[in-house]
DNA sequence: CACCATGTTCCTTG
DNA sequence: CCAAGGAACATGGT
């Protein structure tokens, strides 16, 4: 799934359903994703706490218990949801525990996810996108000093958290700057402008996110794109149509009409409209 | 078969 | 030492 909007509406998701629960029988079917930790390690340590709360750092997931804190990141295919206790495993599961008459699974097909009580990631990361202590001065003040293209800036966690390839086009179509633009060269009136349509972008996506009906678990067969987990059917909820963007080029621009391009940047594709955009 | 994919980390280069 | 860029990680979809 995984940029801020959709991990905080798998964290809404989660809380009801896992607050108060006992943690049994965690199991790693995946041990690449432990994070400097083992998995008799990890399961000895969590076997038996209680879940106080689920939070967010970022893409990060956190498990808030009366003992150490886990931490887990989706990677780029993870999914986490609760199933009966006595179903089958899902063919991609990479960890498993018991709560109360549930079963949690976090499922992640290509592995790139991780979890476990290190907070090391988290240490490194810069303001949340989202919070109070992103300012647009902070932004500006973060911009200022590097001849990176501001796709690439956006792009690191330790500068804002929270954005990902997808939502990084998009604000930066909303603010009206090119993906290539050097970071330097943002101005401090761009910056201000940069740094509402981030929030908005990021605001927008959760405010969608909270008024459809997702399928956590992925099983009703629909994928449209970042909610890929179901959107109740509008045609005009799924990602291709949400998309100012993102995924779009070659299309018209929703804006002024002109074809949408692609620059790749570190092995990244950044979308963009030449004519809005400069 | 080729290419693409929502992310992070590690390694190399400058 | 630091910043920037690329590759690696592993798998599925088109």
């Amino acid at each position: 799934m995984p940029e801020l909007p959709e991990v905080e509406i798998l964290v809404r998701h989660l809380r009801p359903q896992l607050q108060g629960k006992r943690i049994r029988g965690l199991q790693v079917l995946k041990p690449n994703l432990l994070d400097r930790i083992s998995e008799e390690e990890l399961a000895g340590l969590m076997e038996g706490l209680v879940i106080r709360d689920i939070g967010r750092r970022g893409k990060f997931i956190l498990f808030e218990t009366n003992g150490p804190r886990m931490v887990s990141h989706l990677g780029m295919t993870g999914r986490m949801y609760l199933q009966s206790a006595g179903t089958d495993l899902p063919r991609h599961t990479a960890v498993t525990w018991i709560a109360g008459r549930m079963r949690f699974i976090f499922e992640d097909a290509r592995s790139f996810g991780s979890i476990g009580i290190s907070d090391a990631s988290l240490q490194r990361m810069g303001p949340e996108a989202l919070g109070e202590t992103f300012t647009p001065d902070l932004l500006h003040q973060s911009l200022k000093g590097s001849r990176t293209p501001i796709k690439n800036r956006l792009m690191d966690q330790s500068i804002v958290a929270g954005l990902g390839n997808i939502y990084v086009s998009e604000a930066l179509f909303r603010s009206g700057i090119r993906p290539t633009l050097a970071s330097n060269k943002v101005s401090r009136a761009r910056a201000q402008r940069l740094w509402s349509t981030i929030r908005e972008t990021l605001g927008d996506a959760i405010e969608l996110g909270v008024s459809l009906s997702l399928d956590f678990s992925g099983t009703s067969g629909r994928n449209d794109g970042l909610f890929y987990f179901g959107s109740g059917g509008r045609k005009e909820d799924n990602a291709e149509e949400r998309f100012l963007v993102y995924g779009r080029e070659g299309k018209r621009c929703r804006q002024c009409g002109t074809v949408v391009r692609k620059v790749v940047q570190s092995n990244r594709s950044s979308f963009y409209c030449p004519v809005c955009q400069k």
